[in-house]
DNA sequence: GAGTCGTGGAC
DNA sequence: TGTCCAAGACT
């Protein structure tokens, strides 16, 4: 173990973030160690995603299913649903996957060492690197965005992401501690995401003030650098809203494969830069309820808006007719129900109505 | 290796 | 308003 590890552990001992699916430095030393699925279904839910997002969910699915065999025996519809907001939902369906396998596969046990974990869906290098550490101990070496945030500014590594990955993969290794492995690996996460921020970073308060190359240079708040992005195109789309008069919704399941992915929506046209010609999928007097506008990873989205209510004899050859829970909707398409509501009470005002403009 | 894949908060 | 960013994985 390196002075700089001795010296980041000693400062996570008094400043580790309080996280509920955390077992803080003072009772792993009292012997305690994380239930491997829970660390498993935090690390899922982390990815690319906020701490402060996360929680709730987090909460929620381990009361609703608190072991791996609970989940492994959920449905589909109503795990994609309770994921429904959190986004990037191709993590809820390998989250699913990767727990009906741990109970047919593996005895309802997770795999304990880095290679085993890789072999499961969802479970990527860090990932595996992560539930490897903290559950089970292992001198693994975590490298998220915070540690490579950390590791450019420590070694002031001027190389732009995502070249320089493998060189900071290298030197996080060189730090990793063989002592305390999962606190050590929380320790470097929680300085990045407390104390070394992707902005004004808090040098004053730092463990690692000393021996960092960025600070003594005056570079720290300009590392890591990273490549340009892309512009986001702008693509344009309709959905058609129907509320029959019993209540029901005409919703449809997307395919699993693609945006939205295995999630509850909307029928509507695909959605490209052009304008796809809109059809609707039943005859009703349709009112234009507005507009919804949404961003995405990688492109702009307008999505008109179109509102009806049918008649109960009506039926659709594209979906079903029934019960909507609005929590199970992703975002775009939760915005696009609240304004086709908005719509249906106040058909004087439809197509006034902005979702997504400030 | 470069694209794809969500969302909400900070600035 | 727009841009960046968050405990990445998969193709």
């Amino acid at each position: 173990m390196t002075a700089e590890s001795a010296e980041l552990l000693r400062w996570y001992d008094s400043h580790a973030r309080v996280l509920p699916w955390r077992v803080g430095p003072a009772e792993r030393a009292a012997g305690m160690r994380p239930d491997p699925y829970r660390v498993w279904l935090s690390e899922v839910m982390l990815q690319q995603t906020t701490v402060a997002a996360v929680k709730a969910y987090f909460l929620r699915f381990t009361e609703l299913w608190p072991n791996v065999a609970a989940l492994a025996g959920a449905e589909d519809d109503v795990v994609m649903g309770e994921w429904a907001g959190l986004g990037y939902y191709a993590r809820a369906r390998n989250l699913l996957a990767c727990a009906r396998i741990v109970v047919r596969n593996h005895g309802g046990r997770f795999p304990d060492t880095r290679e085993g974990l890789l072999t499961l869906p969802g479970v990527g290098d860090y990932t595996a690197a992560a539930i490897a550490a903290i559950a089970f101990d292992r001198p693994e070496t975590v490298v998220d965005g915070n540690v490579e945030r950390v590791m450019a500014r420590f070694h002031a590594v001027s190389t732009p992401l995502p070249k320089a990955k493998a060189e900071l993969t290298a030197l996080a290794a060189g730090l990793t501690s063989g002592v305390r492995p999962g606190d050590y690996a929380q320790a470097v996460m929680d300085l990045g995401a407390t104390i070394c921020t992707p902005r004004n970073p808090a040098c004053g308060l730092c463990p690692w003030r000393d021996p960092c190359r960025a600070r003594a240079l005056g570079i720290a708040a300009e590392l890591p650098r990273k490549a340009a992005k892309a512009a986001k195109p702008t693509r344009l789309g309709t959905v058609w809203i129907a509320r029959r008069a019993d209540g029901a919704w005409l919703t449809e399941r997307r395919p699993d494969k693609g945006l939205l992915g295995g999630m509850l929506g909307w029928p509507g046209t695909g959605w490209a830069e052009i304008a796809p010609d809109d059809t609707p999928p039943l005859q009703a007097k349709w009112q234009a309820a507005g507009e919804v506008r949404h961003t995405f990873t990688h492109f702009h989205l307008r999505l008109k808006v179109m509102a009806a209510e049918v008649d109960r004899e009506v039926e659709s050859g594209v979906g079903g007719f029934g019960r909507l829970n609005p929590g199970d909707l992703p975002t775009v398409m939760r915005k696009a129900h609240v304004m086709a509501l908005t719509a249906l009470e106040n058909p004087e005002n439809a197509g006034e109505n902005r979702v997504g403009f400030a």
